[in-house]
RNA sequence: GCCGGAAUGGCGGAAUUGGUAGACGCGCCGGACUCAAAAUCCGGUGCCAGCGAUGGCGUGUGGGUUCGAGUCCCACUUCCGGCACCA
């Protein structure tokens, strides 16, 4: 074994052994248990980021201890191909998207070779691939036929200039990015997909599943935000017919303070308003301009205006003004709310702008009136007040009176409301997966046939920027009715890719399979054991995937309806950021590599300044890795200076798994000090001849072996940091060891098997090269030995009166009344007891004592 | 705005889930080796006061529960993720 640590030849030699003997392919295999780990694929963007290799790292540590643990691991790889990056990146070089993705393709599985993760590439898959969407459109047609993808009208953004749909990301303050123009709503026919017919199931089986983080659970469960309460009716009589407006309420408790109703811009009843009040119209029109993001709705300021149209109030008789409000969604409820300016924060601030009455209907804490300023008190339960006949009853006597009430007259009933709305997937774009349906003159949407599927995507074509190239396209769309064989037109619309990504995961288990979606081979190896991936999914990838397992097991596809049984999700990687303002005013980013920093005694930073002109810098904190701020670190050039196993370490080593990581250059070469270390201390035992037990070996052995407890007991948690810093503390005890023992062996083998999933290169080396066995993909996990840990003494902590005095050590097998006794005659003790009275004395077992005085 | 997180030395983080706060590492300081540098090795390092023994303070802020709080409760501050067409 060579002295000098090189990462390039250790890394090439372990990654051909494993390439030669296919270790990572798995096949399916009854007789042991199954365990499918899965990363979130990528998209092809060009090559890996930190936040792929901090993905798939995690991924493969879970993955290699699991094989040594004895499972059949299987760990896919694919690629989610469709999406916007690929037409922006054709539109600035003017190549087919399916070029550049391919060609990234190709990068990157490189790069992720060379990282050595644990992947069967036999079962890669890229989902722009027509083997791979057909499977999309199949499903698709399935869904269609029994109701559960449908056509409606949705909102989108459009830009009028370009005269094209806008993705969310391409509006910028409200304007077109490439046009600067100011962006309308604009509401078109789209496929829907109706996953609202499954809430119910998907919000009650997040109970069930243990196996995932409270938050992501949260944040779905308040997603789905399943409310209970009444959909109710306020009649009005329009050009001489009896109509009623419909709204939903959570709180038909307060339905006596109602002083107005509000409709949204895109409600019949606006339109109605519209068509007499030029005033209305341009209010109207007014509300149509901006984007359709929630969060930007939800800022806006609240508007309003009043139409000239009176409602009755369904259990007073009262008249009611009905206005038309910025702030209502036509895509909740009714599209149309009840106003409640005493209690609800919104109405407050709508009655106080337009001096619209606010009475108040529900006692609070604060008293039986709501003066200004908005307190969240005003909104809290209380007894009805002002209401008459409901006046003193609480919260659930009222809603249940008022809703007898209502059912009585026929103008409301209790009701189930989901903020769940049904996913639109239809994109008004070239890079995805063609929507197959015909549109007949004659037969209306007819599905593609299965024998016609796929509906293949031309590959050659290359975006302008103004619109969906397959719309300008007849050799795409003109085309035959399967139905009545007549002229008919293809939907050049594709889907959204969140589609593709939805349903993956199980391809992965047969995804040479031409005949159908999933075979028998699915059932063997879903649901999927272990998921791994960004905290940004955990709503809509996530949610969605939930759907799409039951659709295809409600087709007889697979029996399961949960696909991931745990799931990790992971931190966000960060950079320093630096900036200096240049003379023309211009803020100008320094990339954190070209600063050098000067720090004080205590290692602060003092200043930082550029390196190659010495111009001053300023430190801005930490943000995560962008082109806009200068600070990506790339991976490739990483591992290109220090090897793969450094870039894996260091990634695992500097904070667990879910936290956000902060990058540091500094650290980095810390973490390759220590493999540097490891190598070290391998090739002075492999030149070492084996001597005889040592002094010390009962020492080691103790460290070892507790350290290899908690590393044991960390991994569980997934807190694989702290196994990392596991296996410094081996090393560090092994080194104080003087030769070749028993016991440097012996841990030796422990810190190379702890390390082996982290590191798996050095570690391939390491093990052949101590000859404790051909391959570590082979060995077992090391458990600790009880023998190792037994202790004849402990040392237990003294505090006197809760604060911290000093230890004292005391046979293992002393009781509560002999530590007691032990610790009153203690020197550390009667220092702080100093003749006072002691009250009584607290022992937590084996840790420590605490004389309360 | 709404939903979900996070905050511990100069920095990343640890603390066996209410029991010695700062493991492990980075940085910094001092030393060894070297003609010198790099690499490597050894020692020190929460803050304040003190030559020192030692004492006081200390886990974002303000309260509370407890013999004992980084950990539990209440109220806030700041930062991060998501908000349905980025993936």
């Amino acid at each position: 074994m060579q002295d000098r640590y090189e990462p390039r030849s250790v890394e090439r030699e372990a990654q051909a052994f494993w390439d030669a003997r296919r270790s990572f392919h798995a096949e399916e295999d009854p007789a042991r248990p199954k365990f499918y780990c899965l990363s979130m694929f990528p998209y092809p963007s060009g090559k890996l980021h930190m936040g792929h290799v901090r993905n798939y790292t995690i991924g493969d540590v879970l993955t290699r201890t699991h094989r040594m643990r004895g499972y059949n691991v299987m760990q896919p790889m694919g690629w989610d191909a469709f999406g916007l990056p690929a037409e922006n990146a054709a539109m600035a070089n003017k190549v087919p998207p399916a070029k550049w993705t391919t060609e990234n393709i190709a990068y990157m599985k490189a790069q992720l070779k060379g990282l050595g993760f644990a992947l069967d590439w036999q079962r890669e898959l890229a989902t722009c691939t027509p083997e791979y969407y057909r499977w999309n459109q199949w499903l698709f047609t399935r869904l269609f036929r029994k109701g559960l993808a449908y056509k409606k009208t949705g909102v989108v953004n459009w830009d009028p200039v370009d005269q094209t749909v806008l993705a969310n990301e391409q509006v910028i303050d409200g304007r077109g990015w490439r046009t600067g123009a100011p962006v309308e709503k604009r509401e078109i026919p789209m496929y829907f997909l109706r996953i609202t017919a499954y809430a119910e199931e998907l919000l009650g089986a997040l109970d069930g599943l243990s196996g995932w983080p409270e938050q992501v659970k949260l944040m779905q469960k308040n997603w789905i935000g399943k409310s209970e309460g009444v959909r109710l009716a306020f009649p009005y009589r329009l050009d001489g017919e009896d109509k009623r407006l419909w709204v939903f309420t959570t709180r038909a408790d307060t339905l006596m303070g109602t002083t107005f109703c509000a409709v949204a811009a895109e409600h019949p009843i606006a339109a109605w308003a519209a068509k007499r009040d030029a005033r209305l119209a341009a209010f109207v029109e007014e509300c149509k301009q901006g984007a359709v993001m929630e969060a930007d709705l939800a800022q806006l300021e609240k508007k309003g205006m009043p139409t000239r149209l009176t409602v009755t109030h369904p259990l007073s008789g009262k008249e009611l003004p009905v206005w038309i409000g910025n702030y209502v969604l036509m895509g909740y409820g009714e599209g149309a709310v009840m106003g409640v300016p005493a209690h609800d924060e919104r109405d407050y601030a709508f009655a106080r702008k337009y001096g619209l009455p606010i009475p108040c209907v529900i006692r609070h804490p604060a008293g039986d009136d709501v003066p200004e300023p908005w307190k969240p008190e005003y909104a809290g339960y209380g007894t009805c007040i002002n209401s008459g006949k409901y006046d003193g009853l609480d919260y659930q006597a009222a809603v249940d009176a008022i809703a007898a009430d209502l059912q009585a007259k026929g103008l409301g009933e209790k009701q189930v409301q989901w903020r769940l709305r049904d996913w639109g997937i239809s994109r008004q774009r070239y890079w995805g997966c063609p929507i197959p349906i015909v549109h007949c003159p004659s037969c209306g949407d007819v599905p593609v046939p299965d024998e016609d599927l796929p509906v293949k995507l031309p590959e050659h074509l290359v975006p302008d920027g103004t619109g969906n190239p397959l719309a300008k396209m007849p050799e795409f769309y003109d085309t035959r009715c399967p139905s009545c064989g007549n002229a008919a037109r293809r939907e050049t619309d594709t889907m959204d890719t969140f589609v593709d990504s939805s349903w993956y995961f199980a391809r992965f288990a047969c995804p040479d399979q031409e005949r159908a979606m999933l075979d028998q081979r699915a059932k063997y190896w879903l649901p999927v054991d272990q998921y791994i991936g960004g905290i940004e999914h955990a709503i809509l990838h996530l949610l969605y995937s939930r759907f799409f397992q039951r659709v295809m097991r409600d087709e007889g596809l697979l029996a399961i309806s949960e696909p991931f049984t745990h799931l990790l999700t992971q931190g966000m990687v960060l950079a320093e950021t630096y900036y200096r303002d240049t003379p023309q005013g211009r803020r100008e980013w320094v990339h954190p590599s070209e600063v050098q920093v000067t720090r004080d005694a205590k290692g602060r930073i003092e200043s930082a300044r550029r390196t190659n002109d010495g111009a001053e810098v300023v430190f801005a904190g930490v943000g995560t890795m962008s082109k806009s701020k200068n600070n990506g670190v790339d991976p490739q050039a990483l591992i290109d200076k220090y090897g793969a196993d450094t870039a894996r370490f260091y990634i695992i080593f500097a904070s667990p798994p879910t936290n956000t990581l902060e990058w540091s250059d500094e650290s980095v070469e810390g973490s390759f000090r220590f493999l540097k270390r490891l190598w070290a201390y391998g090739a002075k035992l492999h030149g070492a001849a084996t001597a005889a037990r040592g002094a010390f070996d009962r020492a080691a052995r103790l460290e070892v072996h507790s350290v290899l407890k908690q590393a044991n007991y960390d991994l569980g948690k997934h807190q694989f940091n702290t196994v990392a810093s596991a296996a410094m503390k081996m090393l560090n005890a092994l080194e104080k060891l003087p030769g070749r023992t028993p016991a440097a062996d012996e841990g030796f083998s422990i810190l190379v098997r702890v390390l082996a999933p982290i590191t798996p290169h050095i570690c391939h080396h390491l093990w052949r090269a101590l000859g404790y066995g051909e391959d570590v993909l082979q060995a077992s996990w090391p458990e600790p030995d009880p023998a190792a840990l037994e202790q004849d003494e402990i040392e237990y902590v003294v505090q006197v009166g809760g604060k911290t005095r000093g230890s004292l050590r005391a046979p293992k097998a002393a009781d509560q009344k002999a530590l007691e006794t032990l610790v009153q005659t203690s020197e550390v003790a009667q220092k702080y007891i100093a003749g006072k009275p002691v009250r009584k004395v607290i022992v937590v077992p084996g840790r420590l004592i605490n004389v309360v005085i």
